[in-house]
RNA sequence: GUGGGUGUAGCUCAACGGCAGAGCGUCGCACUGUGACUGCGGAUGUUGAGGGUUCGAAACCCUUCACCCACCCCA
């Protein structure tokens, strides 16, 4: 026993162990019910997909270095999913002619990326997802920063603690555009801006340069990304910001032109969530990919979305106290067994409770009563009953609660619903 | 893929190169119809693994593995 090792788990996923679960499944009720308030439908994909699909849509950093790829036994290459938009852009084209645009889907799930564990980062880690597919216009991209917002709002958190942070891949290019920078230019300018909150200030400029930048672009780009107001120049963004206003939702949300997004499938707004301490990584990230959907063989389509880990807003809520106490007791009431002879008492007795729909456990063997209720209080139960000769004899029921101490003898009659009473109450 | 840190009891951690320990937890008893509190008592280690230095290694050196952190990238 002692000197037998535990076998290990594969590296970067993460045992839920009932407690992490019941935080896990509270995330999960929290992104169903916004989900559903706003009319998403839930729907899933398949963990297995062709690497095919992700192939030159992803970007080259996910696919050829994160992917868990392998060949099936007919030697096709497949690949556990690192995302799951793909598969969406896939599921809308093979069924385009039979579905109600827009459509509002959302979905939760397990994705793989083949990367260093480290903090808020693991190997397998577990997805919101939520799209509009078949919309245009800048309505679609406000809705889905609403929902983003609504959603943080609803786990508890405050608009101090995080902002989602908006921009335009459309207005970057038109603006870069102006500064004349080519396609190869702009993407280096880009991965300039994205190092700037990474790097110091000197060490940023040194960047620059080695980019190959002049100090005359270099100057234009930081004036791009310092104007706060440069999204006046898009119409979706000034758009998207009116109706955000207009919801009441402004507070959780702000402009900042560095959003520009990895994933070589976006091509208009895009938006990213960041605790504003700056503690963690990204909360979420998403944004408009108009192109997907005719990519993957569909007709092109509208579409904007966003995906959210599970791991660094628990991070971010645990660092904050703000985790919910939940799951503490897997039953609410537990039964003692007295003697050989009322053993099937209780057990009768057990299921009288939970035909109530009361959470109820029963002790399986005949032991002290001690250890009966230690059990009891260890696995969080709030009431304890006795069953014994003198219960029996009198048509009673010794009740005790396990908070506080107090203990009854109530009828037999009157214990399902005095149950539901101290439960309830 | 690159760089750094840490591995000692179930957990958190101590131990100058000189007998491997504490707290918590766990188990038993006090308590033959009652948990949490209290008191008493017990159990548990290939010091991650392999090699080397040494009279002597948990400690020093080498190798390896695991985990953590940062970079890269991203949820």
């Amino acid at each position: 026993m002692a000197n037998k090792q535990t076998v290990k788990s594969v590296k970067g996923t993460r045992d839920y162990y009932p407690e992490e679960m019941a935080i896990r499944t509270w995330l999960y009720d929290n992104m169903r019910s916004v989900s559903e308030e706003f009319g998403f439908q839930e729907y899933e994909g398949p963990i297995l997909e062709t690497l095919d699909l992700y192939a030159s849509k992803s970007g080259e950093e996910i696919v050829e270095k994160q992917s868990y790829v392998f060949e099936d036994r007919s030697g096709e290459k497949i690949t556990l999913r690192p995302e799951l938009t793909p598969s969406l852009a896939r599921m809308v084209a093979k069924k385009q002619g039979q579905l109600t645009f827009p459509l509002r889907w959302w979905s939760f799930g397990p994705f793989w990326r083949y990367e260093r564990p480290q903090k808020g980062r693991t190997r397998e880690f577990f997805q919101w997802n939520i799209d509009m597919i078949g919309e245009d216009s800048a309505g679609a991209d406000a809705e889905l920063v609403i929902i983003a917002a609504s959603f943080l709002k609803r786990v508890g958190l405050n608009a101090d603690e995080v902002q989602i942070k908006v921009n335009s891949r459309e207005l970057m290019d038109a603006e870069t555009n102006k500064l004349g920078l080519d396609d190869e230019a702009r993407a280096k300018a880009f991965q300039w801006i994205d190092r700037k909150d990474k790097l110091k200030e000197d060490a940023w400029l040194n960047y620059g340069k080695e980019l190959g930048f002049s100090e005359v672009q270099m100057q234009g780009i930081q004036d791009l990304i310092n104007n706060k107001d440069l999204w006046k120049n898009s119409e979706t963004l000034t758009e998207v910001f009116k109706i955000v206003e207009a919801y009441g939702m402004s507070d959780y949300i702000s402009f900042d032109p560095s959003i520009i997004r990895g994933l070589l499938y976006y091509t208009g707004t895009v938006f990213e969530a960041w605790d504003t301490a700056g503690d963690f990584r990204a909360l979420f990230g998403g944004g408009r990919y108009d192109n997907l959907v005719g990519d993957v063989g569909g007709q092109k389509v509208g579409a904007v979305g966003f995906a959210c880990g599970d791991l660094v807003i628990k991070l971010l809520l645990d660092k904050l106290g703000r985790l919910p106490e939940v799951g503490s007791t897997p039953a609410d009431v537990y039964i003692t067994v007295f003697d050989q002879d009322t053993f099937t008492e209780s057990l009768g007795l057990a299921k009288e409770i939970r035909q109530a729909g009361i959470k109820v456990t029963s002790h399986l063997k005949i032991e002290k009563l001690g250890k009966q209720f230690k059990y009891a209080d260890r696995i969080g139960a709030r009431y304890a009953l006795v069953l014994g000769p003198d219960e029996i004899a009198s048509g009673m029921v010794n009740l005790k609660n396990l908070q506080d101490g107090d203990q009854k003898q109530i009828s037999r009659e009157s214990l399902i619903s005095e149950l539901k009473k101290f439960l309830e109450g």
